[in-house]
DNA sequence: ATAGCCTTGAGT
DNA sequence: ACTCAAGGCTAT
């Protein structure tokens, strides 16, 4: 799943750079960044084909190309053409290599984005079609992007299967079986950059041209997320909460003064208060509070729910970090979907920890004790929080990324291993019963805490504290639910009776995520990997 | 089968 | 009349 290096089985998403300022525009295209237009627009000597790299000779049945991927996508649409690959469909494609392996190449040229409408079925010459109006926008595209936005390429994600074995060279990654090539519906369901995305520039106007794409130019629940600063999390270096080490950094050990070596947000610093202009307090199932309800009780969980962490903080700090790390990279070091999705776990997973050390419950805890609850519910806290994202703000049958962006989850079953497929299943199955529910954040808050405060953990040394925190909030917990919906009288149970298969997924995410690890998938350095081997050890 | 060059013709 | 993205031709 990447492009420019082409892999057609690969994980999930792509992307280079982003425009900070508008989020509207993750996609683009493989070459966006190599890409350099004149000033007219019209293709400039150093522009290469996204799908060989040969030099361009305009644009082909959807965006630029090559006279001979022109010339191949032509007879292959025309012939009908249907090949096999030798290999695992992931052949690499450059100007050398090319003609080796038609199957990878015919899917490359469907990847990028040609289209197989605009070869001409009654073989007419000469004339226009009605791709005219979007190569015109491509050239307005580039334009502007050599004015105004030289160095930024656009984000882009795209689907690519996963599997579990091994790729037959490290180099390569392969696609986990499913996918062999027969249909369209297969090449077009990837998350695969605008075909006229080249340009890098923003696109929002593509959304109709990609209607058959998974991935929709996402909606962010504010359009002025960009516009905003974050202190804090879009500084380019310095200051980032969360910033790699180049050396493996044991993120968690404890050091004198009760915090953690990561350096992360002080607690001083700016965040969110949750109030009424937060995306969470727009969710559709929350239940306001009514200010005859202020009581004990109350107060305990608006402090529970203080701690929370902005989803437009989160989303601006998880594009920061993505862009910074695809920005050190070099164009063919690209990272690959699944690569990203770990960075995007990471992210969050910092976040959790950031959040579980900000909540005033946890900080009453020993440090060691802090440790091993987080070791023990870290992919518990995950995947709440995902829950929590998909009922706030997934269409139906979508899985919305902490990035803003949403994918077919039949996209993603459809592609997917084995594996992979039955824990999307799960969790969409979860995320309909909690939607039934109308779970809000306060019951949401709840369940993160009743997770992590677990009594059952060996080696936590003040159990007892533990236990009470977890029973106040399990309190806590009931008497909102009770109070909030009264007709759902069982909803707490109902909550409560979620938890098991909370910790099912978990597990199993822990194991795919851990086998993908001993097959060198997941990037280095990462806390995921960290909490991982912890577990392993 | 490939790919560079040629011809065509609707849109501007 | 010009543009340029279609299809066609043909040496390799």
């Amino acid at each position: 799943m990447e492009l420019p290096d082409y892999h057609p089985q690969q994980p999930l998403v792509h992307y280079t750079d982003n425009y900070p300022e508008d989020p509207l525009t993750l996609e683009g295209s493989s070459t966006s960044q190599e890409l350099k237009a004149e000033p007219d627009g019209r293709p400039g000597p150093e522009e290469s084909c996204p799908i060989c790299g040969d030099k361009v000779s305009g644009y082909h049945y959807g965006l630029l190309t090559c006279e001979s991927c022109k010339g191949f996508f032509k007879r292959s649409v025309q012939n009908n053409k249907h090949y096999t690959c030798a290999e695992q469909q992931s052949c690499t494609m450059n100007l050398s290599q090319r003609k080796q392996c038609p199957f990878c190449r015919f899917q490359k040229c469907l990847a990028v984005g040609m289209k197989r409408e605009a070869v001409r079925a009654d073989r007419m010459r000469g004339g226009r079609n009605k791709f005219g109006p979007l190569y015109r926008r491509d050239r307005q595209m580039k334009q502007q992007k050599v004015y105004h936005q030289p160095n930024i390429a656009p984000y882009r994600i795209k689907m690519e299967t996963t599997q579990t074995h091994r790729p037959t060279s490290p180099s390569e990654h392969h696609l986990m079986g499913s996918a062999p090539f027969s249909s369209d519906a297969l090449h077009q369901s990837h998350i695969y950059p605008s075909g006229m995305g080249q340009s890098g520039a923003p696109m929002p106007l593509d959304c109709t041209v990609n209607a058959d794409r998974v991935l929709t130019p996402l909606s962010l629940p504010y359009s002025g997320l960009y516009h905003r600063t974050f202190p804090g999390y879009l500084q380019e270096k310095g200051e980032m909460p969360y910033s790699y080490s180049p050396a493996p950094t044991h993120y968690l050990h404890p050091i004198s003064d009760n915090s953690f070596t990561l350096r992360s947000t002080p607690a001083s610093s700016p965040r969110s208060t949750l109030s009424s202009s937060t995306p969470f307090s727009q969710a559709p199932t929350q239940t306001p509070d009514t200010p005859s309800s202020a009581t004990l009780k109350h107060n305990f969980l608006n402090q529970l729910l203080e701690g929370e962490q902005d989803e437009s903080q989160l989303c601006a700090k998880v594009l920061a970090s993505l862009q910074r790390e695809q920005a050190n990279r070099g164009k063919h070091d690209r990272l690959n979907t699944f690569s990203i999705m770990c960075k995007m776990a990471d992210q969050m997973l910092f976040g959790l920890v950031e959040w579980a050390r900000n909540s005033a419950l946890f900080k009453e805890l020993k440090v060691e004790d802090q440790m091993v609850l987080l070791q023990s519910c870290w992919s518990e806290l995950l995947v709440l929080d995902h829950l929590c994202r998909q009922v706030i703000y997934s269409k139906e049958g979508c899985i919305y990324l902490v990035t803003g962006q949403q994918i077919e989850v039949s996209t993603i079953i459809s592609q997917a291993g084995v594996t992979l497929s039955s824990l999307v299943s799960r969790t969409q199955d979860l995320v309909s019963k909690l939607k039934a529910f109308q779970l809000d954040r306060h019951e949401f808050v709840c369940l993160k805490h009743l997770v992590l405060f677990n009594p059952d953990v060996k080696s936590v040394q003040s159990r007892k504290q533990v236990e009470q925190t977890q029973e106040r909030v399990n309190r806590a917990l009931m008497e909102h639910t009770q109070q909030s919906d009264p007709r759902h009288s069982d909803k707490f149970g109902q909550l409560l009776l979620r938890l098991p298969e909370v910790r099912s997924i978990s597990l199993q995410v822990e194991e795919y995520l851990y086998q993908r690890h001993l097959l060198g998938d997941l990037p280095c350095n990462s806390l995921l990997t960290e909490m991982l081997h912890t577990k392993h050890s």
